[in-house]
DNA sequence: TCTCCATTTCAGAAATTCCTGAAATGACGG
DNA sequence: CCGTCATTTCAGGAATTTCTGAAATGGAGA
């Protein structure tokens, strides 16, 4: 591996970090040094900057297509492919959250709606549906609110995230307003 | 493996699942027994649930341990342990946020805060820090909604989440009460 | 159609992770 | 101190994943 020592040790951490994350060293790697590149890159120059095989950048770059977190770009000339990542990382962030989500919670909530379905045989098998159907109820109202949020426009969503916990003082105004126009039994 | 039907199903999914979360197959069936099951259990009865090694389930379960999805529990007049998993899966929730993060962002922010006070030597690495110091950023605010939300009481949170994109309009209205009260330039 | 070159596929080697049985450790009552 | 029983450790075998080189595929121009 040949790179600038500061694009090296964000290479090197991004492989080390790939395990932790679903996918492997290599594609960890290939991410990370698109990510900090100035330009895209073809496949022979990844092989170079990493020292890996030709093939192993080739399966890299496909699944992280498959992710959708990097692009395929031309050059005019050149009938190499070239490739980089997005650049607006609020973009990325939500490739990233749409992915996971695909992989890691919808067949979780598939496989719940199904066993919900069914009819317990047994006080224990009564009991364990009852608990799925918590697992199911909130990972439904993530899902939902993640749905939500995913529309907002990048503005917007920075402006909630800077707001944190204070939005909770928000929705005390709101009970406040709300409670004013329309009072509440017992308020 | 020796189980109801239904219960089968689910533990069966969450040792699947298991590989897509970075922990194993066994780790993931014996915490989705565990999620299912009325009351604690011991060791030897995971195995005969499972059908894994003895040696298996104690490393199982200490893992669990390390990610505080588990708590040990005793019976009266019973020296072996028992386990369970919390009973509110708000919690659980909260401690899967809390040790994914620890695990999974912790040590790329502090990888990326180390790299951005370096000096960069040369064109392309004054790009790269430029990237990691975008990527720095938007970690940072995330994670600072995160420590702000952590602190809701569960209610609210849920209160927050059932609001979903409907915050963005509790926003307008924030702002122009706002407006009203202290008018800006330019309004 | 043929050649050239980029890319992909894929069988098997290499590396890593997972799992097991056996032995070690620990904790309690006698 | 023992004996007993529960738990943990750990070396090495099993299973899985990752990686490679060689061969196949594909596509553009001659």
């Amino acid at each position: 591996m040949k790179l600038p020592p500061l694009v090296q040790s964000f290479v090197l951490h991004f492989g080390e970090m790939g395990s932790r994350w679903g996918i492997n060293r290599t594609v960890g790697q290939i991410y990370a040094l698109l990510y900090v590149s100035p330009g895209p890159l073809n496949a022979e120059q990844i092989v170079d900057a990493l020292g890996v095989s030709r093939s192993n950048v080739s399966m890299g770059l496909k699944e992280l297509q498959a992710w959708n977190l990097v692009l395929l770009k031309h050059i005019p000339d050149d009938r190499r492919d070239y490739f980089t990542t997005p650049d607006d990382v609020w973009l990325i962030l939500r490739t990233l959250a749409e992915e996971r989500k695909k992989r890691e919670v919808d067949p979780t909530l598939s496989v719940l709606r199904e066993l919900l379905m069914q009819t317990p045989g047994s006080e224990d098998e009564r009991h364990a549906q009852a608990r799925m159907a918590e697992m199911h109820g909130l990972i439904e109202r993530l899902t939902n609110w993640y749905e939500d949020v995913k529309r907002l426009e990048t503005e917007r969503l920075a402006a909630l995230l800077a707001l944190g916990a204070k939005v909770t003082r928000l929705l005390e105004a709101k009970d406040k307003v709300v409670g004013l126009v329309r009072p509440r039994k017992g308020g």
